[in-house]
RNA sequence: GCCCUCGUAGCCCAAUGGCAGAGGCAGAGGACUUAAAAUCCUCCAAGUGUGGGUUCGACCCCCACCGAGGGCACCA
């Protein structure tokens, strides 16, 4: 069966290939969506698709992802906007690794050859992207100052190198970022996540979790609530006290953070993280020595996966040692167990089983004694098994009985700052991020290690550091970086003392790469800075990001947090880099995720060569709200086909000539055009595409109407119509907008025609409807004058004689009426 | 367990607290056709998950519950 007898669009209508075929050449030659031109005085907007990863065709989330961001983009340009709408390609990083180690390549030209086929798709689905400025950040002119940033880090001692049990991978090989792990797998690969011991490079971005929360009242109403959200639970800001114990036989005492040193009275033990140094230094020399040997070996074998399921019953052992509450100086045993993890807080915890669920069980397992010392009118927990952590009255608490938590939590804090015990703390549950990979493809580290000098900056004038060469290194994953078996490239003199010294051999996660590639493009063709100052003025902030929920966490913090890092230098101006987020959903079939595995997959070149573009640009758009899921199975992307004929067949009816009048045409069809303008312009502006989409086919069907049986073909207003449909059409359809335009009689590009002004006089109907209600409910319709006040309408509809009969007999009790919509009478029915 | 979002015709989805239906898909009928396709026209359907509350008036605001999806999760 040929393509052209499987095509829906032959009947009756364009030539889909035939006209997609025409424009792409016409549109390389104007260039219509140029930005930055020297002599432009258009207000600027920047609009921002996510960049793509190479690896393969593009598929459809990509083309439902670049049918919206388009959409905004080609918009404004038909508002008057010099809109830079850039593309690039986020090209380092494991899929293309591992491509080039299975078939044996470099990955580099696997990587380079995915870049042009997505591109020249791009192109192909009429992307309206500024070609002048893309890159890719496995070029050497853009790594480079990916290199640069880190030492700016560096030098502010926001890049440091610490020992830490961090997040493996034992199939990638190589350390994972916290933001990496989900739900204790590797995001990349599903594999069970290990912990390992490993000195790392860290960027401080805990130096900023409190400016990461506060911004966020810059993007309230402008991105997603869900997005800023996950920003908060992922940052995890929680309010408390560290309070400070004293340890029997030991010389330093330990800080515990707590969120309710209200209850400081209510601790009957002290628990420490197993796995941590604090537990095995107390264990040492105790009785329990050789049974925490044991305990801990159990723990280690534990996974993340197991750590997960937090039902399990609660392990621990006592170390025969005790710690002394501060407030009371009671003696309390000193436990370690796995339920308290030893990278938050201080990895040590005062236990108050009677108001916290988890060392009620612990309590519970290990027959602990539980004091409750906050009424709060619930069953004992000694009694129900369950603690009561909500608000309640202080008692068995000293000088706290009597007052409420919140008094006693102020009370507290203050006496143990006034006895330098303790006082109000924060803590977070974000972690720093860890930066380095132990992986080939990505921007490798610019720090000479040097045994006298330390940890020594690769000097700026010789950035880039260029990652060598595939050829002849082995790039299979061993756990340590495969650039450290060139043992040529690793020797360097130390840069400041010239002895024998080594690279770093760490490449960085490309996360950096993508946390700031946004400022590069205004200027991606200055190769002697990372961005130019002018052009970040000018361009920057991004005015509307597009892009997917996978990265609400990982990628959008990161570029938050670098932007206040480059705003701190002074290298920007503006803390927040994003002004507008906009987060698709996915595209699914049949309920859910596209996958081989599942069979359920849909190829995009199948449905573009069937449907043509602008039909699969269009039921991306029109399938829902765009950050709702589209699934394909609800689609029909035959019926976008039939719409766009259905216009396109519009624009060969119309008789009059290009300049008419249109002051003279029809008023009714008019004032459909101004409407749908209108209503159009602000649907676009609110996000909600697919409710402008069915503004343009209402006034599709009123046009149709209007030359079949109405003020003809010839009218002005049937031009006018026709022509507001084309130039709405160009922002969603532009190969069927185009070819309409031409067919209308004008140059090319409807592109750039231009929204035309909305005549207000013409938004204002003939006569409308008004609803008279009594008690709320709808007795009758009036037509009345649209500038009709209060009282006029509030008389017609008591004059009203179906109204007046149902008011026969009854107290009116009031009149509510809002011109010229309702009027609504209140009546008392003795 | 905690937090967030969403429940409107058979389906996808619209409705600044003011007529529940804008648009589309599917379906039915008709016109045109030798016929079919295409095209054009007409028609069809829910009372808004459930129960309360606020209000002159609730799809919309508040509370509880049910259902779906998502985020975080032994974070003290």
């Amino acid at each position: 069966m040929s393509s052209e007898q499987t095509r829906d669009h032959v009947h009756e209508g364009y030539d889909v290939t035939y006209v997609q075929e025409k424009w792409l050449p016409v549109w390389d030659k104007i260039e219509p969506f140029k930005s930055g031109r020297p002599d432009d005085a258009r207000p600027k907007k920047y609009v921002l698709d996510m960049f793509p990863y190479p690896s393969g065709d593009l598929h459809m989330g990509h083309a439902e992802a670049y049918a919206l961001g388009d959409v905004i983009a080609r918009y404004w340009v038909q508002r008057g906007f010099n809109v830079m709408h850039p593309m690039g390609w986020d090209a380092f990083g494991l899929p293309a690794e591992n491509a080039a180690i299975k078939r044996k390549i470099d990955p580099a030209p696997w990587t380079y050859e995915n870049i042009a086929v997505q591109k020249a798709s791009m192109r192909r689905f009429a992307c309206s992207f500024d070609w002048d400025r893309t890159f890719n950040t496995c070029d050497p002119e853009f790594y480079r100052w990916n290199q640069w940033i880190f030492l700016q880090l560096f030098e502010r001692g926001l890049a440091y190198r610490k020992d830490s049990k961090v997040n493996w991978c034992p199939s990638c090989q190589t350390v994972l970022a916290n933001e990496q792990v989900v739900a204790g797998l590797c995001e990349r690969c599903d594999t069970p996540v290990t912990k390992k011991k490993l000195n790392q490079w860290y960027f401080k971005i805990t130096e900023y979790a409190d400016r990461l929360l506060a911004d966020m009242s810059q993007l309230e109403g402008k991105w997603p609530d869900k997005v800023l959200t996950m920003q908060r639970n992922w940052i995890g800001r929680s309010t408390g006290a560290n309070v400070t114990f004293k340890i029997e036989g030991r010389a330093e005492p330990v800080t515990i953070y707590t969120t309710r040193p209200d209850t400081l009275y209510g601790a009957t033990f002290f628990v420490v993280a197993a796995d941590s140094d604090l537990a095995a230094e107390l264990a040492q020399g105790t009785g329990a020595e050789k049974d925490f040997v044991t305990y801990l070996e159990g723990i280690k074998a534990a996974s993340d996966i197991d750590r997960l399921a937090t039902d399990r019953p609660k392990t621990g052992l006592f170390l025969q040692r005790y710690a002394i509450n501060p407030v009371n100086g009671e003696k309390l045993q000193i436990w370690a167990s796995d339920y308290v993890l030893a990278d938050y807080g201080t990895g040590a915890i005062m236990a108050v089983p009677a108001h916290d669920q988890r060392d009620l069980d612990f309590a519970r397992a290990m027959a602990l004694p539980v004091r409750v010392v906050v009424e709060t009118g619930e069953e004992d927990p000694n009694i129900s098994g369950i603690a009561t952590a909500g608000n309640g009255t202080l008692i068995n608490s000293g000088p706290l009985n009597g007052k409420e938590k919140e008094e006693a939590i102020a009370f507290i804090n203050a006496q143990l700052e006034r006895e330098g015990l303790g006082k109000a703390a924060d803590n977070y549950r974000l972690r720093d991020w860890l930066i380095s990979r132990q992986r080939y493809w990505g921007t490798p580290i610019p720090i000479i290690h040097c045994p006298s000098c330390g940890e020594v900056p690769v000097p700026q004038d010789q950035l880039p550091l260029i990652l060598p060469p595939a050829q002849g290194i082995d790039l299979k994953p061993k756990g340590t970086s495969p650039l450290g078996a060139l043992t040529d490239w690793v020797s360097v003199a130390c840069p400041n003392c010239g002895e024998p010294a080594k690279r770093d051999t760490d490449t960085m996660d490309t996360f950096v790469d993508s946390s700031w590639y946004f400022l590069r493009f205004p200027s991606s063709t200055d190769h002697s800075q990372a961005f130019n100052r002018k052009d970040i003025d000018t361009w920057l902030p991004v005015d509307q990001y597009v892009g997917g929920v996978t990265h609400a966490i990982l990628h959008l913090l990161y570029s938050r947090f670098l932007t206040k890092v480059l705003f701190d230098m002074g290298a920007v101006g503006f803390s927040e880099p994003f002004t507008r987020l906009l987060n698709q959903g996915m595209v699914v079939m049949d309920g859910s995720a596209m996958s081989k595995s599942r069979g359920n997959m849909v190829r995009l070149s199948d449905e573009l060569e069937r449907h043509g573009v602008d039909a699969i640009r269009l039921s991306m758009v029109f399938a829902g709200p765009p950050e709702d899921d589209v699934d394909w199975a609800d689609v029909s992307p035959s019926g976008s086909v039939k719409f766009l004929n259905r216009a396109w067949r519009l624009s060969g009816d119309i008789t009059s000539v290009v300049g008419v009048e249109y002051s003279m045409g029809d008023i009714s069809l008019r004032k459909a055009t101004h409407k749908a303008f209108n209503d159009a312009a602000f649907a676009i502006e609110s996000l909600r595409f697919n409710v402008a989409i069915a503004r343009i086919m209402e006034l599709v069907n009123a046009a149709r109407k209007a030359i079949d049986s109405g003020c003809g073909p010839a009218d002005p207003a049937a031009r006018e119509a026709v022509e507001a449909i084309a130039i709405m059409l160009s922002v969603v359809a532009p190969f069927t907008a185009e070819e309409m335009w031409e067919r209308l009689g004008h140059q090319p590009s409807v592109a750039l025609a231009g929204w035309p002004k909305v005549e207000p006089a013409l938004l204002v109907a003939d006569s409308v409807i008004a609803v008279v209600q009594i008690n709320g409910k709808i007795k009758e319709r009036l037509e009345v004058s649209p500038t009709i006040s209060d009282a006029e309408l509030e008389a017609a509809a008591l004059a009203h004689e179906g109204i007046a009969g149902a008011l026969a007999g009854a107290t009116i009790v009031k009149i509510i009426t809002r011109a010229p919509k309702i009027v609504n009478i209140v009546i008392n029915n003795e």
